[in-house]
DNA sequence: GCCAACGTTGGC
DNA sequence: GCCAACGTTGGC
C-alpha cells in the first residue's frame, strides 16, 4: 500500500465535489507535468490513499481522504481540441498523458493546514512543503502518513 | 494582485 | 547542449 497527496483548486474541484460524483469518484484528468504523470502511471495501485489538498485557495492544506478506484490509463482530454488541457503533439495512437480515478473515502474534522505541515519537525523533507515544490501529485511516506493523521 | 520558483520551449 | 524567454503554480 502507498500513500499520496493530489492537490486541487477547490474553486476547480474540491473534496465536496468529488463526495457529490456517482460513486464518489471522479477521473482525476489534466495533469500535464511528467514527473506527476510518472508517479500515477508507474506508482499508483488500486487501493493507495490519497491525501486530498486544497491549493490556491483562502486556508490551503489537507482536507480529505481518497483512494485509488482504477490504476492509470490514457487521459482524453488530451486529446481533445475542446479541453483546456489539449495537447496537439499527445498522438491518440501513442498517449503522453495519464489519469487515474479517485474515489472519495472521506473528510477530516477540520482540514490540516499548510501552515501547520510546515510548522512540524517530523515532516521534514515532506515534498509538500520543500521549498518551491509545485508538485500536484506526490509521495508520501508511511511515517509521515500516520502522523500527519495524528493531527486531525 | 504580486512574485518567487520552476518547467518547457525554441533559437542558436 | 546552452540558455533566455515565457507560461504556470500557488502561497501570501
Amino acid at each position: 500500500m502507498n500513500y499520496w497527496l493530489m492537490k486541487s483548486e477547490p474553486g476547480e474541484f474540491g473534496i465536496d465535489d468529488l463526495a457529490s460524483r456517482p460513486n464518489q469518484t471522479e477521473h482525476w484528468d489534466g495533469v500535464r507535468n511528467y514527473q506527476a504523470r510518472n508517479m500515477m502511471r508507474d506508482g499508483m495501485k488500486t487501493g493507495d490513499l490519497v491525501f486530498f489538498y486544497h491549493s490556491n485557495c483562502a486556508t490551503p492544506g489537507i482536507v480529505g481522504i481518497a483512494r485509488i478506484a482504477r490504476e492509470a490509463y490514457p487521459d482524453p482530454t488530451a486529446s481533445d481540441p475542446g479541453s483546456k488541457h489539449f495537447d496537439p503533439s499527445s498522438k491518440p495512437d501513442n498517449p503522453r498523458w495519464f489519469m487515474v480515478d479517485v474515489q472519495f473515502v472521506r473528510k477530516l474534522n477540520s482540514t490540516i493546514t499548510l501552515a501547520e505541515l510546515k510548522d512540524k519537525q517530523e515532516l521534514e523533507g515532506l515534498a509538500l512543503i520543500r521549498r518551491g515544490n509545485r508538485l500536484s501529485v506526490m509521495p508520501v511516506e508511511e511515517g509521515m502518513w500516520n502522523y500527519i493523521l495524528s493531527l486531525e
